[in-house]
DNA sequence: CGGGCTCTTGATGTCTCTCAACGGGCGTGG
DNA sequence: CCACGCCCGTTGAGAGACATCAAGAGCCCG
């Protein structure tokens, strides 16, 4: 899970999804994508890193099933929002390891890793820039590891809450309503990321609203009580 | 989860602990760490990133607990084994994300980042070399997250047997018998590393010596049934 | 030889999944 | 404009998988 940077917490918290220095003063061109439709699929091989404009998107992994007749398992590995770069996890095999989807119609800047790679090793700034987007995409992939692996149902959804929350508050365009979030994902897209069913994310959702600690009406949800939230 | 490599799996597999191109050339520094000592603790600032000369670790991190009063969170993020690199979730931030404690006593190489960043500006191949491998860092943890997220105790112990044999057989130095799996670490690690519980390891592992796939006396382990692993 | 750590195995509890039914919103087409 | 179907979300009842609690055996090391 992402950073729920509340004042308790002890150590110093990453900012994950880095701003990507220096790539706003380059004209790299932009895409389209319409909601629904995929940016990339995953064994596609890799051509550009990118990051979002606007809208939003969902990275889905095909766990590399060992015995294919099935269906293999797929998960929601990332949700990526406004200024958050995506296909950093395909640079290893030159192939996308996931496929990325539009949530709602996006707009996406592409930066060719061709172009990308010389360029880093030109501008100091830029390389450290890029090693700190992806260590922040290790520390994020592992935080959330570390939920799944330890975290009960109820806490899962009030991190994801609460990071999606602090993670739309960076975004300068939005308006500055940092408790009112609406979800670009379905109920099911929550499960998948977190690792639960779509109802046991319905039923989490409904038991904070009776908790006092949010109000929702489908996908608009309003933190009433962040220090609840995150004392839960 | 790492790599099962399966011959029936469908997509190409990355290979991940991606080895560090040219870093053998250059004079680097060693360190010696015993076993259950830290080579380094989460909080201190990134000096330099690690490669396994010999040994094994184990990266334990802390999840930034909302409500720090009792217990924060801890899991097991990785195992690192003889030619993993270490210390790439600090780049972020510049500090240690997580502890690395020694499984054995074990040997390090030593890679200071202001060294390792210009390096790579200078020589393309190193730079795209550290890329792979953080790139292949993030792709694993997501594997991890998705297991973690999908799938029930008896396969996770199995993919995780496969994965550990898989990679012991990258140690060219090693003895060829790709069956013959000593794990460095205790059955609460493993859970740790999987999201169960201790028990549960051992249950699973119990199991899967019932059903004649493995056998195992304490940490030796005896891959009797590849196929048979492979398909629960 | 004793103490502590590790591992195994059993009994019980509980959290989440599974299966199922239902309501609401939205787009399409009558 | 309304009807219909489809997707999404909610809620309940029951089952199953894993955690928890507990006891005991093996092993290493001092």
């Amino acid at each position: 899970m992402d950073t729920p940077a509340s004042p308790g917490a002890r150590r110093h918290v990453p900012a994950l999804h880095v701003h990507f220095a220096n790539a706003d003063a380059i004209p790299f061109p932009t895409r389209n994508v319409a909601r629904g439709d995929a940016l990339y699929c995953a064994g596609e091989p890799l051509r550009s890193l990118y990051t979002v404009q606007s809208g939003c998107f969902k990275s889905v992994a095909a766990y590399p099933s060992t015995n294919d007749d099935v269906p293999p398992h797929t998960q929601v590995t990332a949700f990526h929002l406004i200024d958050e770069t995506l296909a950093l996890d395909g640079i290893c095999t030159g192939q996308h390891e996931s496929d990325a989807i539009a949530l709602e119609d996006s707009v996406v800047r592409i930066m060719p890793v061709g172009i990308l790679e010389p360029l880093c090793r030109e501008y100091a700034p830029m390389q450290h820039a890029l090693l700190a987007i992806m260590s922040a995409e290790i520390v994020r992939a592992a935080r959330l590891a570390l939920m799944l692996g330890t975290m009960p149902a109820l806490i899962r959804v009030s991190a994801f809450l609460l990071d999606l929350s602090n993670r739309l508050d960076m975004d300068a365009t939005r308006p500055q309503q940092p408790d009112d979030v609406l979800l670009p994902m379905t109920r099911a897209d929550i499960g998948s990321y977190l690792g639960l069913e779509l109802e046991t994310v319905s039923r989490m959702l409904s038991k904070l609203q009776r908790e006092g600690a949010i109000a929702l009406s489908g996908r608009q949800v309003r933190i009433v009580d962040r220090a609840r939230l995150a004392r839960i």
